[in-house]
DNA sequence: TATAATTGTTAGCCGTGTCTAACAATTCTG
DNA sequence: CAGAATTGTTAGACACGGCTAACAATTATA
């Protein structure tokens, strides 16, 4: 039996660099150096030095000016990372309301920071604001009420609760 | 007219020694480099070294061997990133229904990547959340019950609510 | 108060991840 | 297909923020 040994910790920028050659990559296009570095905004030597290191971790095969490809570890990190990314994305856009680029902005970030435990929650919150619609006065309306006036729409109040003045 | 100047960007850690001895200081008390360090799990000459560089940039009041203190502008950074640290653990533990230990950890890292935006939203988030019941059938439970059951409790699909049972 | 224990600092090292400058390979194009 | 343009690599520097080892100051205690 082989020890598992897998799943080694990757740092933000690894991640990063895992997320951008699988996204790059999707439809069996080739991935180049250049496409890597403008997508995460640094220069190509930062690249070529980051494939070093992940091909010594055996997460990217990358030979001297030729191809970049993930193998299927780091096909597994990237695609948990990407999973993080998306989730996170939705939240910040649908469950907040935020415009798609700071979503995505915020969501590159906390992606390399998250617990699993957080993460797991906040996608299955996600699933339930979708799936929910909060019993009839739904969620998001009454959200954005709130956004937009600073105060609770009158549904929110109804039962026993008086309208609460600021 | 003075220049600006102020809110230089600090990075996650210099956010964190201001955040930490914002909270040893607290009640008068007087602040310890062994205290910095314990608190942030590093060792006595990265505070030293920190305290240096804060210093240089006023934030911090630091004499060799005496005492540690805020000046008034770093009491603002650590302010603020307070406020964020208390919004993010409080979506975490209250929204999210995480245990408070995991809501602290994941707030502590997230409270220095997350946009302006993304905080607004989220403290407006949570106080919405908080002030308001979610019409009748109130939030928590039903979240808490698909977090347990993996699907939507009944109530999500009437259009005028009954009390829930748990 | 002299010595021991504790706390704090300095010096210097290291790993990470970026950069620029210089060079090398590849690809385009006249 | 030869030279030009582009792309990629190497080498070496640097900022950051941690660490250990050695030393210095402060505080506690016998």
């Amino acid at each position: 039996m082989e020890k598992q040994e897998t799943q080694r910790e990757q740092t933000a920028s690894m991640e990063d660099y895992l997320e951008a050659i699988a996204n790059l990559g999707g439809g069996k296009r080739v991935v180049r150096v250049k496409q890597i570095s403008e997508m995460l905004g640094v220069k190509m030597p930062s690249v070529t030095s980051a494939l070093k290191k992940l091909s010594e971790q055996e997460l990217v095969e990358h030979e001297r000016y030729g191809h970049i490809k993930l193998t299927s570890q780091g096909d597994k990190v990237a695609a948990e990372v990407i999973r993080r990314h998306r989730a996170l994305t939705s939240f910040f856009a649908q469950a907040l309301g935020i415009d798609q680029e700071t979503a995505e902005e915020d969501a590159c970030r906390i992606e390399h920071v998250i617990s699993p435990l957080g993460m797991e929650r906040l996608a299955k919150f996600v699933e339930f604001m979708e799936a929910c619609p909060m019993g009839g006065a739904n969620f998001p309306a009454r959200y954005e009420y709130y956004l937009e006036h600073g105060e609770l729409p009158q549904d929110c109040f109804r039962r026993s609760m008086k309208k609460r003045e600021r």
